[in-house]
DNA sequence: GGGCCCGCAGGG
DNA sequence: CCCTGCGGGCCC
């Protein structure tokens, strides 16, 4: 989980880098944030000095605040973008059902149901509004479900470069409040607001209304109304449907492991009592293994952690009985039938199918589950990376069972085997 | 637990 | 280019 930098030495987690990374880069070097030369500041030959104005305009520019970014979703970027329907696109997204959840805006964002990151009204002021994002954030708003209010953006004092903040002044038909003001089916009216006069032939605000709100000062209200083939997510069709299609809440990649890690990392702090990060505890650089990889070789995560993870990410996944498609790849996992025959005999038992599988697809080596995971012709499972290195030690033989493999044995990958771990441990993979 | 304040994406 | 913003996490 740790690189190396090639200019300084110094290793880094690859998940707390800016942005974190979900694996070892491919390339030969790596350089660290901080020797890591950026070609947008390197002035080449025949080039005059110049400076990124966009950088020296950002605030961080000319603070001294020194509080670490580097870590967390509080600052990322997105790292793709949707390409399905263009920004201004109303109406479902392709491929999105109803009742898809996301732990983050940038994850919705780049899911294309709602860009932008901070705000709450996706819109053009002279077009109309494509999404809105409810966030309980005002107490005088109306949720029923099929129907609820809104309320326009702006009135807020924003000084000391704040993203949201404390009404101060009256909220206007400006923007993206006039966005929305124009999915409703009647003329604009920026003095006393309007009705629709066929709400469904709009794009459901069936009114909208200044009035002075709780905070003090003048809002823009919406009143907008369900209008949708797919059933609510809240309701008990929705529920089911949800469950059919087998939606969880979506991390982005990477993220349930960095945070299992840490909270490891922390534990670990804590129970040592003093910090026993960096150079200090690593081992001679000689004995380290010879890609920029430090294996962490703490204690193994404790078992409260492990429950978390699986809370978070797959454990409801024995409860809806494997999906129809999980159980043809495990057919055609023929390799490994017997293991997944014994697994599939726990399925009955709740949650322990999920320990079983975790426990039958271990890697012997590294002690975890298999990654990128090589099926041997002695029917074992070990991560290709393992059998390479002992490859590279000259032992030749199953890691598991010592069967001679030869040395020129082809390592082909089990790519069913891989799909179903990932299924079953979503993102496991990202940090290896 | 709450205050502070950052990069980023989007509109205009 | 500038303005805006129903996030988010560090740090007090």
């Amino acid at each position: 989980m740790q690189l190396l930098c090639d200019e300084c030495n110094m290793a880094f987690h690859i998940y707390c880098l800016n942005p974190p990374l979900s694996a070892i880069p491919e390339d030969e070097d790596w350089y660290c944030p901080t020797c890591k030369n950026d070609s947008s500041e390197v002035v080449k030959a025949g080039e005059k000095l110049r400076t990124s104005k966009k950088k020296s305009k950002m605030p961080s520019a000319t603070t001294e605040s020194q509080r670490d970014w580097g870590k967390g979703m509080a600052c990322v970027g997105r790292t793709k973008e949707c390409t399905i329907v263009p920004s201004n696109h109303y109406g479902p997204v392709p491929g999105v059902p109803v009742g898809t959840t996301w732990k983050f805006r940038v994850q919705v964002s780049e899911a294309g149901v709602h860009r932008p990151h901070v705000g709450g009204i996706h819109g053009r002021s002279n077009d109309g509004s494509y999404s809105l994002v409810l966030a309980g954030g005002f107490e005088d708003e109306v949720d029923r479900g099929d129907e609820f209010t809104y309320t326009g953006s702006g009135g807020r004092d924003l000084s000391g470069n704040k993203r949201i903040g404390e009404h101060s002044f009256d909220q206007t038909l400006t923007h993206m409040n006039r966005a929305l003001a124009l999915n409703c089916d009647a003329p604009l009216n920026d003095k006393d607001g309007a009705e629709s006069r066929n709400w469904r032939a709009g794009k459901p605000v069936v009114k909208y209304w200044p009035e002075i709100g709780k905070c003090g000062f003048l809002v823009w209200r919406y009143l907008l109304r369900r209008d949708d083939v797919e059933p609510a997510p809240w309701t008990p069709e929705g529920i089911e449907r949800s469950k059919k299609l087998g939606l969880k809440v979506q991390y982005p990649p990477g993220y349930l492991e960095a945070m299992a890690n840490k909270t490891k990392r922390e534990a670990t702090v804590r129970a040592v009592g003093s910090s026993s990060r960096g150079r200090k505890r690593g081992r001679p650089r000689s004995a380290r293994p010879s890609k920029k990889v430090q294996e962490e070789e703490d204690e193994k995560p404790e078992e409260n952690m492990e429950e978390e993870l699986q809370s978070n990410g797959s454990a409801d996944t024995h409860e809806e009985e494997s999906t129809e498609q999980q159980r043809n790849m495990i057919q055609e996992d023929e390799p490994n039938r017997k293991l997944w025959d014994e697994a599939l005999s726990f399925l009955s038992e709740g949650p322990n199918f999920l320990r079983k599988v975790e426990q039958l697809f271990m890697c012997v080596c590294c002690q975890e589950l298999s990654f990128q995971p090589v099926t041997t012709e002695c029917s074992h499972n070990v991560c290709k990376t393992c059998l390479q290195r002992s490859f590279r030690a000259e032992v030749f033989t199953c890691p598991a069972c010592r069967h001679d493999l030869g040395k020129d044995y082809a390592m082909s990958l089990n790519k069913t085997l891989q799909l179903l771990l990932d299924q079953f441990f979503p993102g496991y993979s990202k940090g290896r």
